[in-house]
DNA sequence: TTAAACCATGACATTAATGTCATAGTCAAG
DNA sequence: CTTGACTATGACATTAATGTCATGGTTTAA
């Protein structure tokens, strides 16, 4: 199939297709024309590489291990749980930092609220 | 005093400090030489800069409601609530959408090591 | 054959604060 | 007077996936 129906099957844009496969992600095979040919299978292809991307991975990461879980079950990838766990730190750290983040705004709504009560009181 | 010490007693950089200048957060005077000469509230006035950027405020969020609270308690700023609020609910976004990809990621760590460990029973 | 729809490539934009470099003027101490 | 430490301005880079535009070749249906 062609670029435009990998885009409509999958959901990705034609632009990100291209860059998949600019980073090593996708390897069409080419018409006589130079227009891309896709086989079927890339468009399960397509849906994993944008699941990987949901999960926060890098295109570079992805390239670490797409070859492997294409033809393997995850678990026989060696390279899968380690990236996942560093992702794993590397969240609960931004959570972390948006927690910390969230308690100081809520301290500075509250004590705003709290202030403005005391001036609203004072005045009757 | 000029860039150099305020950058070094409030800990921005340099470059920072003529960037918050272009942003219209600070307005030194300026020498007969062109050099920058700041007051002393300067450096209150750059902590504040840095408070409000580590709270996630952009530069154009901290200039609509600077002026006020320097000169003022934050509560006597009518511009600082709300912006406080929509923070927080960007912040909570982005908590549950990090949250979201953890457990995600929690799952696949989780069934990778289920996979094999089964793989290793039954190989007993 | 012609117009519409598709494809290719390459370039530029996006976001926001900061780093870094180049070039050049200023000042202070020796 | 000269050298080193400061300062000024402007430009470019950073990050990563995607959008968008320009230009031009290809195909297909009327």
């Amino acid at each position: 199939m062609k670029i435009g129906e990998l885009a409509e099957r999958t959901g990705a844009s034609i632009r990100s297709l291209r860059y998949y496969e600019r980073q090593g992600l996708l390897a069409p095979m080419r018409q006589e024309n130079g227009y891309r040919e896709y086989s079927v299978l890339a468009e399960e292809q397509v849906r994993t590489i944008r699941f990987y991307l949901a999960l926060g991975l890098s295109t570079e990461q992805i390239a670490g291990f797409l070859h492997c879980v294409l033809r393997n079950k995850e678990a026989f990838c060696e390279e899968v749980l380690p990236m996942y766990q560093q992702k794993l730190e590397e969240i609960d750290g931004q959570i972390r930092l948006l927690n910390q983040i969230r308690a100081n705004l809520k301290d500075r709504i509250s004590s705003i609220l709290l202030e403005r009560n005391q001036g609203q009181e004072e005045k009757i």
